[in-house]
RNA sequence: GGGCGGAUAGCUCAGCCGGUUAGAGCAUCGGCUUUACAAGCCGGGGGUCGCAGGUUCGAACCCUGCUCCGCCUACCA
């Protein structure tokens, strides 16, 4: 089906229609399929390649899609350039879509929306707005992601809020669980008043505040004035120690004796420990249960008595008397006020303190006792510090994060959860004696609210046989922390008993053997979270890393250099730009900032994204438009297609054609590199920079108006060139389809296809590198050339010719023998590309570079 | 407090395992429209490479200290 009159190509790229056309074409084509080995391969003729399996653990985004910005499309798309390189480069890629849409940031989102909060609302109705909500977010990622050309496989998708995920996350409860790496403990841990619900460490942020340091007159037992500095006076009675250095001499004498409180007017004993500063305030500290994670280290090493003053709705209990029922900046405003009316206020000092705040609410944490699950994360950080080097890290400074999150860890990992929207434990406990009961694998997912355990009747302990639920769902990064496990189904979900697709072809039963995975792309700030616990998950399960390397994306800056936020309102949105400027614009301004760096938004940088587009379009075009150039001659045959061209040999060139595939060659290697060190931004400059300088404006100028010569002694040359656009215009596209996706596809389908046999451009095999065509003798003579069309274009410049006008004559002359020589064979080429209709080998040039000039031009009009 | 990243033309950035007059795009100025592209082409101007030292024949690049910006991390109550 060789076609070859290509004179009504479309003079322009019609972005807004060719996009959509083609994400459909890559919908209805299964382009991006991944070839599993379970697949029947009746619809297309792949079969499973196991062997170059790509995998990627894309990050979950939770599904409240109405934060997205160009921050997210910017890193989508660098992860899916390396992506798209290697799916040319033969991989068999995996690369699935997940949602993380349990949890709190959907919940909060929920009650934001909606206006209500978990208490004034069912567990139930609250959950159906949660579903409701995530599939309108799911339906709106997906199709914003189609239009930016995020090439997934979108029958891989979960939702981690699915049966799928659900078992997941149970069974890994379980297992963890059997290695006794799970345990349920009564301790105090970190609480957010307003979701009221417990955290982990990770999801803390802190945050510096203005707050006052008092100075509190405090007496001993023996009378004596004791002043005492803190910031939280309104714990004053949860206060059950004071403590010293054991080298302050100041107050080693207090040893025996009791701190009377004020107001309260219980006492405390005095305790020692090195931690206490000695010149911070008066040397004195108050703890208090617990005020900080200080106090608690405290209260466990030292095994302080209890006072329990805040509850968990934030206010103060019965235990703060008058100030019962106030919450704990109220409490701490009248408590202050009564201290100071029996003046046992001593000074107030204006101090800049941290404070932990919930990182979703932006709440300050406190902290209160309840029993919680937790995973185990102390006792065993060398050996997840010894994982992360065994990842690699794209780029390598990011791994430093890391290895400090992970050395300053305090607490176990808090998995409970007191809200509605998530995956439950698999758990019950005894009514009589609160033992519990847990959940086996082949009853998952299970819900202990709905149904009973199934293979336990009595209490192993007491004999009971009634059983309550366990009414907290797991943390969201308890499952988000599986993403490896669930893409590989090592549940073994049985997806036939679960029909929630409309499409599992790709879905198997079977557990798929693709970890570690190949690729976890994600953002910076979730490296201690989503990065952190999916190792702490995997070497737990498997004593192995989850994915062999890691690129961490920077941040989307606003034009200022803000980062861009949709809930500060400094944010563009991406479906605007795309409409705009087209999605592959978009990409290109994504591919502006290497791995790992912040990038500003630049409405100019996506406009020159399109200015590319256009150009790239027209540069093809041209080629295109010229293959019919060459008459009739009956025995001119010119050879196109990957196959025969792969023989291209610049002996059988011109010059210009061999400097041209020379250079191609090494823009390809050096490409090539650069994608392969996750250096995707270099790689699109030196793309870029090939096809604007060398393909454009050397190469297609000086071969252009060869072109318009009727005369049939110009069909030699034509061919050559048309052979050597051929290669060259093709493969360069193929260089730029991992960025520009969908103009690279759409020239690909209205001409090379007839060529070639892939269903798509991004199925073609990447350009092999071929060292036999450097061509370092004719890059060295085309310089020459280089030279003569550049004095050429000066001296149009100086004489007011446009750069089309055909001048009679150019007279060349270098006192340079080798030179001249090299412009004798070159003559065509100048006439060609310095529009002459003559050229002269002559002392009448005169028009240099300047200065050592070896070699002179003139015109005659 | 500790650490990481950045500071190069008006703007956004490249160059940084030392080596000829430091590059690109945008902006700016001048010129150019019949024959790929005016969302274009050609040409020009514009930088003592954050500051101060040091190593070297030679530093934007290596070393030391400092300043500013961003981020991560931290128990000074």
């Amino acid at each position: 089906m060789q076609k070859t009159n290509f004179t009504d190509f479309p003079k322009n790229y019609d972005y807004k229609s060719a996009e959509k056309k083609i994400a459909e074409y890559w919908e209805s084509n299964n382009i991006y399929k991944f070839k599993n080995e379970n697949k029947e391969c009746s619809d297309d003729n792949s079969s499973g390649d196991f062997s170059h399996i790509f995998s990627i653990d894309t990050p979950p985004p939770y599904v409240s899609s109405a934060h997205l910005h160009v921050g997210h499309a910017m890193s989508y798309s660098q992860a899916e350039f390396i992506i798209r390189y290697k799916r040319m480069k033969g991989f068999n890629i995996f690369y699935p879509m997940g949602f993380d849409d349990n949890g709190l940031p959907t919940e909060r989102y929920v009650e934001k929306k909606y206006k209500i909060n978990k208490s004034k609302i069912t567990r139930d109705e609250f959950i159906d707005l949660c579903l409701k909500e995530t599939k309108i977010g799911i339906s709106t990622y997906k199709e914003l992601w189609q239009a930016l050309g995020i090439s997934v496989d979108w029958s891989l998708t979960y939702s981690t809020i699915d049966a799928k995920c659900r078992k997941t996350s149970q069974k890994s409860f379980i297992e963890l669980y059997g290695k006794k790496l799970v345990e349920r403990r009564d301790e105090p841990i970190i609480w957010c008043p307003s979701c009221r619900t417990s955290l982990a460490q990770a999801d803390i942020a802190i945050e510096e505040f203005d707050g006052i340091l008092f100075d509190i007159e405090f007496s001993s037992s023996s009378g004596e004035k004791l002043i005492i500095s803190t910031t939280r006076p309104e714990l004053l009675g949860a206060c059950v120690a004071i403590y010293a250095n054991p080298s302050d001499s100041r107050y080693s004498h207090l040893k025996d004796e009791l701190i009377r409180i004020p107001i309260y007017e219980h006492t405390v004993p005095v305790k020692f420990d090195e931690s206490v500063e000695m010149n911070y305030g008066t040397g004195l500290m108050m703890v208090c249960t617990w005020g900080d994670a200080e106090d608690v280290k405290k209260w466990k090493e030292h095994k302080l008595d209890t006072a329990i003053i805040i509850e968990p709705s934030g206010r103060l209990n019965e235990k703060a008397r008058a100030y019962a029922g106030l919450n704990v900046k109220d409490a701490k405003k009248n408590i202050v006020e009564d201290l100071k009316k029996i003046s046992l206020i001593k000074n107030e000092k204006k101090l800049r303190h941290n404070v932990g705040i919930h990182d979703r609410c932006s709440t300050a944490v406190e902290f209160v006792q309840t029993p919680q699950w937790f995973i185990t994360i102390l006792n065993n950080k060398a050996q997840f510090i010894d994982a992360g080097s065994k990842i690699n890290w794209y780029p390598a400074f990011m791994k430093t994060r890391y290895d400090e999150w992970v050395q300053n860890i305090k607490w176990d990992w808090n998995i409970s959860r007191q809200r509605f929207y998530g995956v439950p434990f698999p758990v019950w406990y005894c009514s009589k004696c609160g033992e519990p009961v847990i959940a086996e694998e082949d009853e998952l997912p299970v819900d202990p609210a709905a149904s009973k355990p199934k293979h336990v009747s009595i209490c192993r302990v007491c004999g009971n046989n009634e059983f309550i639920p366990e009414n907290d769902v797991m943390d969201t990064w308890m499952t988000s922390s599986l993403t490896p496990f669930i893409n590989s189904n090592w549940a073994n979900f049985d997806f036939d008993s679960h029909v929630n697709s409309s499409d599992n072809t790709n879905r198997k039963n079977k557990e798929i053997k693709i970890m570690p995975m190949t690729l976890r792309p994600q953002a910076q700030e979730i490296i201690r979270t989503w990065l952190f616990y999916t190792v702490v998950k995997s070497i737990y399960h498997t004593g192995d890393i989850p994915f062999k390397n890691v690129m961490i994306s920077g941040w989307g800056l606003d034009k200022s250099g803000k980062k861009m936020s949709k809930s500060l309102g400094n944010f563009v949105a991406p479906e605007e730009i795309i409409e705009k400027y087209s999605a592959d614009a978009l990409r290109y301004w994504a591919a502006k900032a290497n791995l790992g760096q912040d990038l500003r938004f630049s409405e100019e940088d996506v406009a020159n994204g399109r200015r590319l587009l256009i150009k790239l379009w027209n540069a093809v075009r041209f080629f295109i438009t010229n293959i019919n150039s060459i008459k009739s001659n009956e025995d001119f045959k010119p050879i196109f297609g990957t196959a025969s061209l792969d023989k291209l040999n610049s002996a059988d060139l011109s010059v210009v054609d061999g400097w041209l595939l020379s250079e191609f060659q090494k823009t390809l290697k050096a490409c090539e590199e650069y994608f392969e060190s996750y250096e995707y931004s270099s790689a699109l400059r030196i793309v870029s920079d090939f096809f604007y300088n060398i393909y454009c404006d050397n190469y297609l100028e000086i071969v252009k108006n060869i072109f318009w010569e009727e005369d049939a002694s110009f069909n030699d040359r034509k061919v050559q060139s048309l052979n050597t656009m051929y290669y060259v215009s093709f493969n360069m596209l193929k260089l730029f389809a991992p960025f520009l996706p969908f103009i690279t596809e759409e020239l690909y389908l209205s001409f090379y296809k007839n060529f070639e046999t892939e269903e798509s451009i991004h199925q073609c095999v990447w350009p092999v590198y071929r060292h036999e065509l450097i061509n370092e003798s004719a890059a060295k003579d085309v310089a020459v050339l280089l030279a003569v069309l550049d004095l050429s274009r000066k001296l149009r410049t100086n004489l007011n010719l446009h750069q089309n006008h055909k001048v009679k004559k150019i007279y060349v002359y270098s006192p340079d023998a080798q030179l001249m020589e090299i412009v004798r064979n070159f003559s065509t080429d100048i006439m060609s590309a310095c529009r002459a209709e003559d050229i002269i080998i002559s002392e009448k040039a005169d028009f240099g570079a300047g200065g050592d000039s070896k070699i002179y031009i003139s015109f005659e009009s």
